[in-house]
DNA sequence: ATGATATTTTGACATAGGTCAATGTATACG
DNA sequence: CGTATACATTGACCTATGTCAAAATATCAT
């Protein structure tokens, strides 16, 4: 079940079993429909979530009301509304399911006792960070350097399942395009 | 002198002065003039700075050859192309002073051997790189729901120095305005 | 100081992408 | 199954911001 969580880890920093055992025994199994709303704008975010399969996806609201998606999680990877959780302020984000899904989740208490108490936790979180960090910053050099059909031409290119598995809806708020913008630029 | 260093240590995580000297023996000191480019895009970044007086960017082109500040450093700040520094892969960024500078500067591989040896410098560290997140985060939340105008208002709202001591030409850049648009806004 | 070089401002115009509205097409649920 | 609700497409138009060029300042090096 949780082998992939394990495998990360072990791949990221040198860990012997018990204390693998010790960090998934923390991570607690949970089955939702889609489209569940796991968190809401306002709210302190107090859980990070493992998507074992099905997707899951943090957005915020721009002042005209618009949906826009900072990250999309797929089987296996990690999600939260890291800024809200790192720092207990209410989160600007929300936090929803695109599809049947079934998580793993820890609370924060438990993460960050992780942190404390087992040095190779500590070690994998910071590569996590680093490489969230990279992530980051590559996304946003590609909104300030490309255009909306350059963005959608490198995602189809370098993520096709974004573009299978998404719908158009969710497509366009996460390349920071119009639905309608996202329409044409596929009919040409 | 490198004072703030360690009390930037000190507030994020328990050390004692034996360590702390420890890791401040790794900074080199170093002087240099406005305009000096400290790293250049396709070269691996092996260097951190600390800024200890006047001021540092971090900018990448766009390809029409614009450029695009992605962070300024003034005093006590930390600086280098994390991507690269991180990943040892070719910076796509330049980094360069804007200012005649003082800098602190630790090479990737003491820095790195640092996290490995004293447990509360990869705290620190791990610190460092959530409070970087929820910057760069804010960041994109800005360039994606505030117009051109909105975003030059909250700069000199929350952080007036920028406004204050940066060209017009760097404040559009990190803005990522054109620099007839920022001198267009603030005529109104 | 003085010319050279870089920055800022202003103007006229172009355009990518947004907006609003209507129509067409899925898909979910009783 | 059928119909209600959400999603996708298309059209006509609009606007914020970019582009290019020229003039007005500021800054720098000798």
């Amino acid at each position: 079940m949780i082998e992939k969580l394990k495998y990360q880890i072990r791949i990221n920093t040198d860990i012997d079993e018990l204390k693998l055992d010790k960090i998934v025994s923390y991570f607690k199994y949970r089955k939702v429909k889609r489209s569940t709303l796991l968190l809401s704008e306002g709210e302190v975010c107090k859980e990070l979530y493992l998507v074992y399969s099905g997707c899951v996806r943090t957005y915020y609201l721009t002042q005209q009301g618009y949906e826009k998606t900072r990250h999309i999680a797929f089987d296996d990877s990690i999600v939260t509304s890291f800024s809200s959780f790192i720092s207990l302020q209410p989160s600007f984000e929300f936090i929803d399911t695109l599809e049947d899904s079934e998580l793993y989740s820890i609370s924060r208490k438990d993460f960050y006792q992780l942190v404390v108490d087992i040095p190779e936790w500590e070690r994998f979180y910071t590569r996590f960070l680093e490489m969230t960090y990279i992530h980051q910053n590559k996304k946003i050099e590609a909104r300030v350097t490309l255009t909306a059909k350059q963005r959608y031409e490198k995602l189809i290119t370098e993520h096709p399942v974004y573009v299978r598995r998404l719908s158009n809806k969710i497509l366009a708020s996460y390349l920071d395009v119009r639905e309608e913008t996202l329409s044409r630029l596929k009919s040409k």
